[in-house]
DNA sequence: ACAGATGTTAAACATTTGTTTATGATACTG
DNA sequence: CAGTATCATAAACAAATGTTTAACATCTGT
């Protein structure tokens, strides 16, 4: 077989416009409240053309999220990668350098995150699985000091990482800039290793001081009298 | 009016019993892949009853994000209010605290911050002025220490809270228990308060340093060379 | 007990939605 | 140029969906 078929090229061509085109309405919608039609207005094909490409609705819905498990998998390693050349790459900022190149990715993720397929729910642990092994290679390396327990504490500071990716619309509306791109996200790191350097107490050893608000507290290990 | 009338309890009854499994079902799926006759079937009426008291599918939507708005501004308030007096509860406490009355309205919630509706945008924007109010004051009166920008560090204290209503299931899976609970909000509260206190560095002094992976890093103020 | 709300249903309706089918255009090969 | 495989469309279809309508039950107050 001959390789002079277009699909050399495979993407800018109606099946990958299309499928780019779904992406997007997914990530802002929701897969359910998209119709055929629309993807396929929005693609400037014929409704048709959407399914005799993807066999159906749901075909067309297995290969975005495919896609879009594919690109954070891949991000997975990279990151892992990243991580035992003791390289330096925050996962918040692998996104930030990808949104660019596919700005609908980040919005689909949000989704997949949320709607917990059974493919995307195993992200996650495997996400944390590799930050952990980081954290692990950081605190025996003296980096980073031990934590009482290293798998809550990794999830922790990877919740906190994608929460960038959950929460990117409500916190560029709040904060006046999205941290997810390059300028934004210095600022924002900035502040993030501010805490993560010295903490939020104006005195460490009064960390059982009964606070008020923000910080979760009261692990009640002990408790109070009313 | 006489007071006979059986709205007196209001809850219980149809109208709420419909209301309430379209929470389950939205939370669950979003609303658009919910059909007006799997409502009704899971809540043991007609078709037609959704739609009588309802006046529409939009109108059963409109109510169930009206009610988990109204819940949300009213959780909103008693943790401003917990802040003013110097109270002690953090926002993944009440979340837990009403979690039991209500166990659709949290997954619902999620939904509401990431499916971005007009009105809940406010609701983060909202919350991170009573939280950001909270922490001036709790700056003011000495007990955490000031921030460089205090919106961005309110901005990420807080996300890292809502990444437990949102990341609930990926958690709970990753690291054996529910965080939203009482008893996993100790555990995993303790783990926060350890980072908030002490951070995450062995040496506070070093946090220039290139580490690795997962702390956001590399805040661009100093460039690197290639 | 009777009239009238009120709560509820079953069946019918119009529209939308995913999908199919038959047809046409376009480009590459022999 | 003819043949053919690929790419694409328009119109038709069947199922599903939101909604309406008319009727039925159940309670309420007089």
């Amino acid at each position: 077989m001959i390789l002079n078929m277009r699909i050399a090229k495979d993407d800018l061509r109606a099946v990958a416009v299309i499928r780019e085109t779904a992406m997007g309405l997914f990530a802002e919608r929701g897969a359910a409240a998209v119709t055929v039609r629309e993807i396929a207005a929005a693609a400037g094909v014929s409704p048709g053309l959407v399914i005799h490409h993807y066999g159906s609705k749901d075909g067309l819905k297995d290969a975005v999220e495919g896609r879009a498990i594919a690109f954070f998998e891949e991000m997975i390693g990279e990151f892992a990668r990243l991580g035992e050349e003791g390289g330096s790459a925050s996962l918040a900022e692998l996104f930030a350098g990808r949104l660019e190149s596919e700005p609908a990715m980040v919005d689909y993720i949000r989704r997949l995150l949320v709607d917990g397929g059974e493919a995307a729910s195993g992200l996650f642990a495997r996400l944390l699985d590799a930050t952990e092994a980081g954290m692990r290679a950081l605190a025996g390396a003296g980096v980073v000091r031990p934590a009482p327990d290293e798998r809550i504490r990794t999830a922790f500071l990877l919740a906190n990482d994608l929460s960038l990716v959950l929460l990117r619309r409500q916190i560029t509306q709040a904060v006046g800039f999205d941290p997810l791109t390059r300028e934004g996200l210095g600022t924002w790191s900035a502040a993030v290793i501010d805490v993560y350097t010295s903490g939020i107490f104006a005195f460490p050893a009064a960390q059982q001081v009964p606070g008020e608000a923000e910080p979760d507290e009261q692990p009640l290990k002990e408790g109070h009298n009313p």
